[in-house]
RNA sequence: GCCCGGGUGGCGAAAGUGGUAGACGCAAGGGACUUAAAAUCCCUUGGGGGCAACCCCAUGCAGGUUCGAGUCCUGCCCCGGGCACCA
């Protein structure tokens, strides 16, 4: 009979929460640690509606890995910040009507107390928020070290252009080529932006890749967006001596090429469109920019375009061939201009078929019969291709690069398909990109002691028809002199993309005191690269390959000591509800507050690690949660049990459960499998009450197991069993040991033919005979032998014997 | 179309290198305690057959390798996510 008092997780889980703020018990010595562990998770974005249950999961996971290696001795810095710039707190704002300088803190406020309340182990002196003119000062600086290293350019680049709302559309509010809020067709419109140089470090991202310790997931979308292609570009000439070059994979089919498209904005449509075509170019290239840039990517992919006119000379065979535009080919890939080989591309052929153009087969694959077959598998063998005819295509392909070469109208080359990442937004809600425009001088950067460039309070933030930033027009933000020569200048407008925010936060957080600098050069060397980052792959591309190409800048500059910042990083699975993704829009979002009021966020942290694997996410259902909460009452009674006991050894039988949990915790919780970590510690739980209660023996390493899953809860216990004033953190994982997780008695499977028949219960190293013999005993064995002589036995020493007759 | 994950009981899920399928939990059914209910505790629970001890069938589908396949190989089907006219 029980003694222990009701569990009340909301008393226990505050009073708790409160101690770890008085006591600074989560709060690292970060200039002298003995063994430093950065534990990093993808700081939030501090929406309106708070913390949903996606972001508890994420944290709570990330979190248990860092307490878990706290417990493992190691002097853990797990900061949280917000990044809280951007269009989604700009749209919000406008939607009610507010400067989002007075939501953002409102929202930051609610953030700080859900993370505080799920019993994060944060480190507060070292939160952040990104639209801190402290911290976008230097978000700022570093605008302004790719600038100087000429890493950051300006170029004209298409936006999406809402003509009844007057103002510029992020990619998202463009829904089925509509605005997303008053529903009007979206246009193309040319600004100059700035660009950041990361394809000049496209190679070095894609090798890296190699060498880091991450989620096969988020490497293979990694590899995919960077989208390196090998081939060749090939020169197209027309009579009047103008050369096209082509971009292809495959110049084994150059012979196959019987026309060229350009993209419609290429450059040399002008020259090369002859008189009578002038008004049918024009016409077409208007309608392409009518479109929106999302349109001209997953719009219907039934082929349009307009013959030039004009031809120009194949390579490889000599004879003349058409000059076609067509929006299915763009401009910002490769040269902007292909050839076309429509026997052996699905494009082309559907193109040529559409216009009438010739289509001719340049490659014969084994059994493959027909000319007109669109075949783009590389295992063909070349035909119609003259001298290079019964090449296989790879080798044909590699020799009619280098016979082209020769004549100067060939050069093997390598493509990416990542873009310059554009940074510019023409919008109120973010860092203000730090450069002036001079008549005289050109575009002046800032001096570094000029920064912050403060985001002026406005009244009217909202977007106009004048398609730049609000900030246009603040006159007295935006006349400025040069900072050169003094003359008027007018500064840039545009503020930054908050990609460029958080592609630096975790080289901030150590250093978050030192107003003077970025980030301190000891603090840095001390706890850079991050340790262990976790966080979800929707940042698979965006987020981390902006923060890695930031790093090796950094690197190239001399700032940092190493080029990629996070050597360690798994991703976490998706949560979903009723198998859908949550957004406001499906209304199916999950708020995770009244859970925690209702189940202590002890129960509701172990219950969302116990809903599947971490590293796999699973479908949000509340009914389980009953298991989880019963589970850690069972754990509560147990403990107070003991403590009022005799500290005895625990039966064998205890004992060994005792060391095989240990065992399986330590390793799952190391490599995220929460969940079967969870059922085993469940086991033991189970274990412990068949033999009638524990000792302090029994359930103290239980209490230590649990504490990353349930901090508060393990604090709790943990005092009660004779901790005294110490937290359960300051103590040190328990230790297994290998001989006691070893069973007595082991049972050996019995299987005739590979079927099971029988059990056997066993000492452990039992003889291949004795097994042999004993199994021959059993009489539901005998009956499947009966009587034939044993052809064959597989003998697994301690698991099973298969007898083959 | 391409690239990643997945498909196992009524449900969420477990099964180091091929070796006793369904651990752990939920739900459901039965029982104990109770005036009663809740809570708690005990038992049953993949499907089928048999009074039984047992037997047969079962890991998306179809083949294959093996003494033995949820796990490996080949070809399909379905679901989730990402990219998407990238030449």
């Amino acid at each position: 009979m029980s003694h222990a008092p009701v569990y009340d997780p909301q008393e226990v889980e505050t009073r708790w929460q409160q101690r770890w703020t008085e006591r600074h018990t989560n709060e690292p010595e970060l200039d002298r640690p003995a063994r430093p562990f950065y534990n990093l998770m993808m700081f939030p974005y501090p929406s309106a509606e708070g913390l949903h249950v996606g972001n508890m999961f994420a944290f709570t996971g990330a979190d248990i890995y860092g307490r878990f290696q706290r417990l493992q001795g190691y002097d853990v810095f797990e900061p949280i910040g917000f990044d809280a710039f951007g269009i989604h707190s700009e749209n919000y704002a406008l939607a009610v009507g507010t400067n989002p300088a007075q939501l953002i803190p409102r929202n930051i406020d609610t953030f700080r107390r859900q993370l505080r309340r799920f019993g994060g182990m944060f480190d507060w002196r070292h939160e952040l928020s990104t639209t801190d003119p402290a911290y976008y000062k230097w978000t700022q600086w570093l605008f302004l070290q790719l600038f100087k290293a000429n890493l950051a350019y300006k170029k004209r680049a298409a936006v999406n252009w809402c003509p009844k709302d007057k103002t510029v559309l992020a990619n998202e509010q463009v829904i089925n080529g509509r605005c997303e809020r008053c529903d009007t067709p979206v246009e193309q419109r040319s600004l100059d932006q700035w660009f950041f140089r990361i394809t000049d470090y496209a190679e070095r991202l894609l090798r890296n890749l190699d060498t880091l310790d991450w989620s096969e997931s988020t490497l293979a979308l990694q590899r995919n967006w960077i989208g390196r292609s090998e081939g060749a570009e090939l020169v197209f000439t027309t009579p009047a001596g103008q050369a096209i070059t082509v971009f292809t994979t495959r110049p084994d089919t150059v012979f196959g090429a019987t026309y060229l498209v350009l993209a419609p904005e290429h450059p040399l449509v002008e020259a090369l469109t002859a008189g009578e075509q002038r008004a049918a170019v024009r016409a077409y290239q208007r309608e392409v920019q009518s479109r929106d840039v999302v349109a001209r990517r997953v719009g219907e992919k039934v082929k349009t375009g307009v013959f030039l006119g004009s031809y120009a000379r194949n390579p490889a065979t000599g004879e003349a061939v058409p000059v076609w535009i067509a929006d299915y080919v763009l401009m910002e890939y490769g040269t902007g201009a292909i050839m076309a080989v429509p026997a052996h591309d699905e494009r082309d052929h559907a193109f040529a078929t559409q216009f009438g153009l010739p289509i001719r087969q340049v490659v014969q694959v084994e059994g493959e019969q027909g000319a007109a077959l669109p075949s783009v598998t590389e295992d063909g063998v070349l035909m119609n291709s003259g001298r290079f005819d019964g090449l296989a295509c790879r080798e044909g392909g590699k020799r009619i690069v280098a016979w082209l070469a020769e004549q100067q109208v060939g050069t093997p080359r390598v493509q990416y398909r990542l873009h310059d990442w554009c940074i510019s937004r023409q919008r109120y809600w973010g860092p203000p990109i730090p450069i002036i425009y001079c008549d005289r001088c050109g575009p002046v950067p800032v001096p570094e002691r000029d920064l912050p460039v403060l985001l002026p309070p406005i009244e009217d933030f909202r977007p106009d028809d004048s398609g730049v930033s609000p900030l246009a027009r603040h006159t007295e933000w935006y006349n400025v002199p040069c900072p050169h020569c003094g003359s008027p200048g007018r500064r840039e407008t545009d503020v930054s993309d908050t990609f460029l925010d958080s592609s630096w936060y975790f080289l901030r957080y150590p250093s978050t005191e030192f107003a003077d600098r970025p980030f301190d050069p000891a603090r840095t060397r001390t706890w850079l690269p991050v340790t262990s980052y976790i966080g979800g792959n929707e940042h698979a591309v965006l987020h981390l390959l902006y923060s890695r190409f930031i790093t090796m800048v950094l690197k190239e500059q001399g700032h940092v000591a190493f080029e990629e910042p996070f050597p360690k990083l798994r991703a976490h699975g998706l949560i979903v509800k009723d198998g859908a993704k949550m957004s406001k829009s499906r209304g199916n979002v999950v708020i995770p507050d009244a859970y925690i009021k209702q189940w202590g966020a002890d129960t509701f942290r172990m219950y969302l690690m116990f809903l599947g694997p971490f590293q796999e996410g699973g479908d949000f259902r509340d009914e389980g949660i009953t298991g989880v909460r019963r589970f850690l009452e069972k754990v509560w009674v147990l403990a107070h049990d003991a403590a009022g006991q005799a500290d005895a050894r625990p039966p064998e039988a205890v004992e060994r459960k005792l060391h095989q949990t240990i065992r399986k915790v330590t390793g799952d919780t190391a490599t995220l499998n929460y969940n079967t970590a969870i059922a085993a510690m469940m086991e033991y739980v189970n274990v412990l009450r068949e033999h009638g209660a524990g000792s302090g023996s029994s359930v103290r390493p239980l209490v230590l197991m649990l504490a990353p899953y349930a901090p508060h809860l393990a604090e709790e216990l943990w005092s009660l069993l004779g901790g005294g004033d110490r937290s359960v953190f300051e103590e040190r994982w328990p230790a297994y040991d290998e001989g006691l997780a070893q069973a007595g008695d082991v049972e050996i499977a019995v299987q005739v033919n590979g079927k099971l028949r029988a059990r056997l219960q066993l000492p452990r190293g039992a003889s291949q005979d004795d097994v042999v013999a004993l199994a021959l005993a059993d009489a539901g064995v005998k009956k499947f032998v009966d009587g034939n002589p044993l052809r064959k036995i597989v003998y697994v020493q301690d698991r099973l014997v298969n007898l083959v007759v």
